[in-house]
DNA sequence: CACCTTTATAGTCAAGGTGACTATTAAGGA
DNA sequence: TCCTTAATAGTCACCTTGACTATAAAGGTG
């Protein structure tokens, strides 16, 4: 429970810290691509990491992650907080930083494709790198990688998550390279459309019936994200297999 | 990033409290249950809370879990390492705790029905108490509680998590108990079957053949938990939604 | 400017899973 | 012995889905 003992004093002992880290996706030429930032010092120095940060005596996990995301990604506050950012689960092995005891609580966060991390500061060494072709992370951020793309992977069958990964105006052709992208498969293009055409709230088209021109076939219909978040019944991977 | 920033002092700033928050569910009687301890101190003195408790300086968060489980239950070691246990997510609101700043890590955990928690120490004030007739819990607990059912009620669909609530050997009459107790909804009975059995590796017959007899009707069929974990298409509840 | 390639969109068809039911079996209780 | 209760067997129509085929509309190429 969530009780100090009686006479609990917190500067007995050698306090745990609290950090929040950060799995940014996005798709970007057909392949899904993750935000790191490299490490300047030990341990781990010259290695690459998820983002992330400690979370101050006065605000929340989620909070924390989005102010370093902000500040990771070099975007304002007021875009960030309509991003999609979900809380992943706490990562606490007595052992997952050498220096001292640490307990990181990880969020995923869908961004659709964004230009290079340009800010000051803190984003200064931070890239995309795609998340298929990665050497070994510093920390457990392997593993938490690996759980944030599985989550992801695994929401995709039963949300509309995928919109997310899309701008504000999107094709059926650009949401469902974000199934296929996440997913690593092909889907079938026309059962795609019917199913998230056939989805009530999953999609809406743009008013107009605007297309987008320009590209080598038949121009594309747009849609905006709808109103639903759930997906009944599920848009299954083939094959599936969850986490 | 779990990164400690030069010369950073542990002892600098009032440090956070880690702890860890169970809620422990069972069906018996048809009714969810969840497993309360009484407050005896203030704050929320004479409310019902989770239990729970510190992570100590060498254990992970999971770890934590699995010993105030036992302590709570009276269960040994042992017997509580098989029971599902499953990490929900982390609260972290600066004023969730009024004496300090406390983030705890929520787990959720299935158990068979047992009798009431008879252990010495930590146990002496656990109860049993059926989850749809709570009064307000202690800080955020309500919260923490509403979220794990969600979650449970969730997992149903699309894992073999049921037979988490039911002793070794069961009878499909009580696995679908336990779906209709968690949804709160009631399952047609040759259908539920139907899924069941043509699951692959969701149940299994106990060799022999034996039957439950001494209930009202048709003795039934004793099963064993299969080794499947996944659902795949998922048992979907009626009308479902999920969280 | 025909023609080809590419992508979007429309539609068909069969297989499988599910919801709603009916029927039968085998126990305990009145 | 009959009635009630619960388990189990089986039926049938509908809906979703996977696998396909066909058509429309753009850009690119000779």
């Amino acid at each position: 429970m969530s009780t100090a003992p009686e006479g609990y004093d917190p500067h007995a002992f050698e306090p745990f810290a609290v950090t929040v880290d950060l799995a940014v996706f996005t798709v970007r030429g057909g392949r899904l691509h993750v935000l790191l930032v490299e490490r300047g010092e030990d341990p781990y120095k010259g290695h690459w990491a998820l983002p992330g940060g400690f979370v101050l005596p006065r605000e929340s996990a989620e909070s924390a992650a989005r102010r370093e995301l902000a500040e990771e990604t070099g975007l304002t506050e007021s875009t960030v907080s309509a991003l999609h950012l979900e809380q992943l689960r706490t990562y606490s092995d007595p052992d997952r930083d050498p220096r001292m005891r640490v307990v990181s609580v990880a969020y995923a966060a869908l961004v659709p494709d964004l230009p290079e991390p340009r800010g000051g500061g803190d984003a200064a060494h931070a890239r995309w790198w795609d998340a298929g072709a990665l050497g070994a992370l510093a920390f457990d951020h392997d593993r938490i990688l690996a759980d944030a793309h599985d989550r992801i992977g695994a929401k995709l069958e039963y949300t509309c998550l995928a919109t997310a990964f899309c701008p504000s105006e999107f094709t059926l052709g650009e949401l469902q390279q974000v199934y296929e992208t996440v997913w690593g498969v092909e889907l079938d293009r026309p059962n795609f459309r019917r199913k998230v055409l056939t989805t009530p709230g999953f999609v809406q088209a743009v008013e107009g019936s605007p297309r987008r021109t320009g590209g080598r076939g038949k121009p594309a219909a747009l849609y905006r994200a709808g109103a639903a978040t759930a997906l009944h019944p599920p848009l299954l991977r083939p094959e599936g297999r969850s986490t």
